[in-house]
DNA sequence: AGTGCGACCCGAACGC
DNA sequence: TGCGTTCGGGTCGCAC
């Protein structure tokens, strides 16, 4: 489940890889991945070089001559780059041809959707457009957190997980941050005050960056080409740590539903 | 407008 | 053992 920090080390693995490589051709196993028209985005797609990838919240943008190449990973959205030679297995939609090398998409929900747009569309693009300040954002400010948390009679988990109001968060990221900010995460989120959203900034900064510098967060193992291997999963506090003891009083973590997520935290610290 | 829930998908985990 | 069932996870679309 590639929340920011995940994304963030795709990125910067696959701009090592495949910067200044052109697509050549392109297959398309399964088409549902494409969030568009398939044929005209695989047509215009061929002959595209990449020249940069950048991430807004949770989707990547790959930069390329006359389009951004849109993705978002959803679940299980993965890269590799393969040699040709190499068997196209189970759950490889997208081959991208790199002459040298292949990318290749592989996703086992198929949940992953992906889009070209025209680069002066890009900030049009409705799901780019609505992504709010990213979680480790300095511009993540008290203000407006309060402004967005005001008319929110939700409990505050599900509203951190709105990409509207903050931009990057997932299930896991979630749980961390409102541990670390000692915030139920039932409390509603018009309830809290200047105190609360000063530690959700505070905390989400801290969290999100040392996840990014531990290359994010593995919970499925995976044997990867593009070694995106995270470690973050070693400093997980609360997150699929049901019964285990709270880090800071003892206290067995509890595991309830919020919103239908999973969602995991210690009573006695988070009030 | 805000809110809640089913749909999308399929492998893993679970129950019998 | 082998079957059927449930669950999860991010986001969208629909109904209220």
């Amino acid at each position: 489940m590639p929340e920011l920090p995940e994304v963030e080390t795709v990125k910067n693995t696959l701009k090592k890889q495949i910067l200044g490589k052109k697509i050549n051709n392109i297959k398309s196993l399964y088409s549902g991945i494409i969030a568009t028209d398939k044929d005209e985005f695989c047509k215009n797609i061929v002959n595209q070089e990449f020249l940069d990838i950048k991430r807004r919240g949770k989707f990547l943008i790959f930069v390329l001559n006359d389009y951004y190449l849109v993705s978002h990973l959803r679940m299980e959205g993965k890269f590799f780059i393969k040699n040709s030679s190499m068997p196209i297995v189970k759950h490889e939609h997208l081959i991208f041809d790199l002459g040298d090398c292949d990318l290749r998409y592989h996703d086992t929900r198929k949940f992953g959707v992906m889009k070209i747009v025209k680069k002066e569309d890009l900030y049009n693009t409705e799901e780019i457009k609505k992504q709010g300040i990213e979680a480790n954002s300095d511009k993540l400010t008290v203000k407006y957190l309060k402004d967005k948390f005001k008319s929110k009679n939700m409990p505050i988990k599900t509203v951190l997980l709105d990409q509207e109001i903050i931009s990057g968060l997932g299930n896991i990221y979630a749980d961390e941050v409102l541990y670390k900010s000692r915030i139920n995460p039932l409390k509603k989120a018009k309830e809290l005050n200047d105190k609360d959203c000063e530690n959700i900034i505070a905390s989400s900064k801290i969290i999100l960056d040392k996840a990014i510098k531990e290359g994010g967060t593995t919970i499925k193992s995976y044997t990867s080409s593009l070694g995106v291997t995270g470690n973050y999963q070693n400093y997980l506090e609360v997150h699929k740590k049901e019964g285990m003891p709270c880090n800071s009083c003892g206290t067995k973590i509890k595991r309830i539903k919020v919103g239908g997520r999973s969602t995991y935290f210690c009573e006695k610290c988070q009030k």
